[in-house]
RNA sequence: GCCGGAGUGGUGGAAUGGUAUACACGAACGACUCAAAAUCGUUUGCUGAAAGGCAUGGAGGUUCAAAUCCUCUCUCCGGCACCA
């Protein structure tokens, strides 16, 4: 018998599949229920690392097995193929960011293939191709015609030398990472979309998906509904009042003092009455270079008191004091709050530091006594431009007055110019392209402008499912009829760092494209689980500068890639939010299994049939269904035990196990497969059915416990009566010796698995 | 700081109110071998001569019974709106 090649059977049965197109999928197939299993799609990064085999190579297993069920799977890949990376591979490197991204993606497909998964490459789609782009841009036109787009401006990290807005990634401990230069934070102009409009559905409709509590909460939290009463202050010798948002208005006879956002429009009111304006503008000027984040986390409190400025309490009638504090933020509420130190810890401590009076008791108010009830949220609308050149283009051009207008429908794709300068230099990188200025004017006449902001990539990713079910279509971004085949998605799995930002904005696109009958759905993912990270043998994130980055390719190569996909399922739990370290010994172990597995077809002759297979069955696929492929592989390791045991096996049940196996193995399966005799795939074969009269058991043990500690064992035949048990385990010896002369005062029978004597 | 999650043997984990440590890794010893690797077998939570006692990040609580439920607390991970 030859030896367990995993190279030479690997290489071979990917060629096969991919030749015989065994992994296409038809939109509808006759008998069968579809199922559509979407994993995020990837950035080409050029270099596929373990946690995409964690993301793409265990869902496969998922996907592999709802196929052997009977369902018509769909299990979509491709490219979230905008981004930094390239404009950064643009300035370091001078490379072109599309030709950089191309080769990445090239390098990508060839190591994606390497995983065995059954993806329909025939549906790939790219997000920087103009096709796809295309519709991404004509999405923008309906929401624009829709009153979901609006110009605003939204505070950016600015580098005063590159003259460059830096993402957040950007910038570390407040400086530029490229040229250590103090980042500002500036106010830029740009185009908006108003996901608040879609709050309320946001929150609402998240009661009847199949999404775990804690995704739930995570979104519900950031969305922030809150119900309160906005109350305003006077201005005392003003003519001014001040607006504040409390969930608690309730206090508000405690309220002794109020803080307002340093970018509070008040404070420039009443600078001529502020007699401390030095100390109050250099405050100010502190606040701008601190972000957002910074101003949230800093444990020690600043502010400073708007001297000369007065509000009155409406509730007490007293004067209190008006101060500025960064961690009052503008963007919240209406930037100003009402401080009750007797009953809030953080104007507790404000007070405390500064001096300010705490009022222990005071009088209860009614809930709206002294304002109107209103909702706040502290989601804020999606702010999509940005100032970079690798993206899809905002479809926007400007006429000679400087009104804005969208690009009609027909001119898309509006395509991305290709004469640019990446080197930073102050403005948008396609503010220098002369090809895109000419278009324009060729197009809508003299004198009109291209916008030059391109869109952040969440955009992007937040329809590409539906690309997937018509990739190719070029009269519609997904023809009705093949949504109708496959919408709703069935299970979405991704990332736990999608779940606020990425998974809010995709579920408000598609609410959007449903107001607008472009589709069936308000809610795209009727299943969303969230996996953890694969972290380094050390156990931190891996990283190159930790050193401790393990490269799947390598791995691949050595132990083969069905050993990869399931020691990568072995690890633990999937569907978790769980971090598992990789262990260089550990996946020895599967690789054992799997050849022992290979080896044990040998022993196939006249045996007896193994009474543990259909627990086995059973077992191994409930897990499956509830991505614990930890466990059901533990069920084949126990079969194969099992087997150990016997001289030899039935070849019916070594059958079963490598369909039991074919998910997680599907390469190796398949060879063993077709050695038998088989003809076709493995994995168009059904999946196995246990027989439930072979799993019943007539004998239990019963465990005896005296006070709560076991004591002593003994087997029984199942379901006997209470008062049968008891008086066995009582006269047992062990039993005996720990109940001594005590009287039994209650005796607790947990039928079929433990009697508990208390004394 | 705020929101969400996780802490169980030397290691990954199993057990979701009822025998804590299944399955695997590692380690030790043994078999095979000139030898090593591979493979196979035995042992392996801690403590104790044994009987037994102790142990699921820590402290308290509920219960006949807690890794599991409750309260407080510590540590680590993810997210915080321009990384994707």
């Amino acid at each position: 018998m030859k030896n367990y090649d995993h190279k030479k059977i690997e290489k071979r049965w990917q060629k096969e599949w991919e030749s015989k197109k065994i992994y296409q999928v038809k939109d509808n197939v006759k008998g069968k229920e579809n199922f559509y299993t979407l994993v995020e799609f990837t950035y080409p990064s050029g270099n596929l690392h373990v946690g995409h085999w964690y993301a793409f190579a265990v869902t496969d297993i998922f996907a592999r097995h709802k196929r052997m069920q009977g369902f018509n799977v769909l299990y979509p890949m491709g490219f979230d193929a905008f981004g930094l990376p390239a404009e950064n591979a643009a300035i370091n490197l001078g490379a072109d960011p599309k030709v950089w991204t191309y080769e990445q993606m090239d390098k990508m497909r060839a190591q994606l293939r390497s995983m065995g998964a059954m993806f329909d490459w025939d549906r790939e789609i790219v997000s920087c191709d103009p096709e796809y782009y295309k519709w991404t841009q004509w999405m923008f036109n309906q929401f624009l015609k829709a009153g979901l787009v609006y110009r605003d401006s939204t505070k950016v990290n600015w580098c005063p030398k590159d003259k460059t807005i830096l993402a957040n990634e950007q910038v570390s401990d407040g400086v530029c990472d490229r040229c250590g230069t103090e980042v500002e934070q500036r106010d830029q102009e740009q185009w908006m979309l108003r996901i608040t409009k879609y709050a309320d559905r946001l929150v609402d409709d998240l009661e009847v998906l199949d999404w775990p509590l804690e995704i739930k909460s995570a979104q519900k939290n950031w969305i922030g509904r809150s119900e309160g009463v906005e109350i305003s202050f006077e201005v005392q010798s003003s003519k001014f009042k001040v607006d504040v948002f409390t969930t608690r208005p309730d206090t508000i006879f405690g309220a002794t003092y109020l803080v307002l956002s340093p970018e509070h429009e008040l404070i420039s009111n009443l600078k001529a009455q502020i007699s401390n304006w030095e100390e109050v503008s250099k405050y100010i000027q502190q606040t701008k270079k601190k972000s957002e984040l910074d101003r949230q986390q800093s444990k020690e409190k600043t502010g400073v008191e708007l001297k000369g400025v007065r509000a009155i309490n409406p509730a007490t009638k007293e004067e209190i004091p008006v101060w500025i504090a960064d961690y009052v933020l503008a963007g919240y509420g209406t930037g100003a709050i009402m401080a009750v130190p007797a009953d809030d810890k953080r104007d507790e401590e404000f007070a405390l530091k500064f001096n300010l009076p705490i009022v222990r008791d005071y009088k209860k108010a009614g809930f709206d006594d002294f304002g109107k009830k209103i909702i706040k949220y502290k989601l804020r609308d999606w702010g999509i431009s940005r100032q970079r050149y690798w993206g899809t283009p905002i479809p926007i051009v400007y006429d000679p007055e400087g009104k804005a207008h969208p690009v009609p429908d027909k001119h898309l794709p509006w395509l991305l110019p290709k004469d640019v300068d990446h080197k930073p230099s102050g403005v948008a990188p396609l503010a220098k392209s002369e090809e895109l200025f000419k278009r324009t004017e060729k197009i809508f006449g003299k004198g009109w402008k291209p916008e030059v902001e391109t869109m952040d990539t969440f955009v992007d990713s937040s329809w590409y499912f539906y690309r997937y079910l018509d990739a190719k279509n070029k009269k519609t971004f997904a023809d009705l009829k093949r949504q109708n085949s496959w919408m709703p998605i069935d299970l979405y799995m991704g990332g736990a760092e999608h779940t606020n930002m990425h998974l809010l904005y995709s579920r408000f696109w598609v609410k959007a494209l449903f107001d607008l009958g472009l589709v069936k759905e308000s809610e795209a993912y009727k299943i969303r689980r969230n996996r953890g990270l694969i972290l380094g043998p050390d156990g931190n994130k891996m990283s190159k500068s930790r050193g401790n980055v393990v490269d799947p390719d390598e791995i691949v190569e050595r132990l083969g890639a069905d050993t990869v996909r399931m020691y990568l399922a072995f690890m633990g739990p999937y569907g978790v939010t769980v971090n598992y370290p990789w262990d260089p010994n550990g996946v020895v172990g599967v690789r054992r299994f799997l050849e022992r597995v290979w080896k044990v077809k040998e022993k196939i002759g006249k045996g007896k049939a193994t009474p543990f297979l259909h627990k086995a069955i059973k077992k191994v696929s409930e897990d499956i269904e509830e991505y614990k492929f930890n466990t059901a592989i533990t069920q084949m390791m126990m079969l194969l035990n099992e087997w150990d045991k016997t001289g030899s096996i039935l070849e019916d049940e070594y059958k079963i196990l490598l369909k039991l196996l074919a998910p997680f193995a599907p390469h190796m399966t398949e060879e063993l497969w077709f050695e038998l005799g088989n003809k076709k795939s493995i994995h168009t074969s059904s999946w196995p059915e246990y027989d439930p009269e072979k799993i019943v058991e007539d004998m239990v043990t019963m465990v005896v416990q005296v006070n709560g500690k076991v004591r002593a064992s003994f087997e029984e035949r199942k379901n006997r009566e209470d008062g049968e048990v008891i008086s066995r385990a009582m006269d047992m010896p062990e039993v005996k010796k720990w109940v001594g002369d005590k009287p039994i005062k209650k005796s607790i029978v947990v039928k079929n698995r433990l009697i508990n004597f208390v004394t």
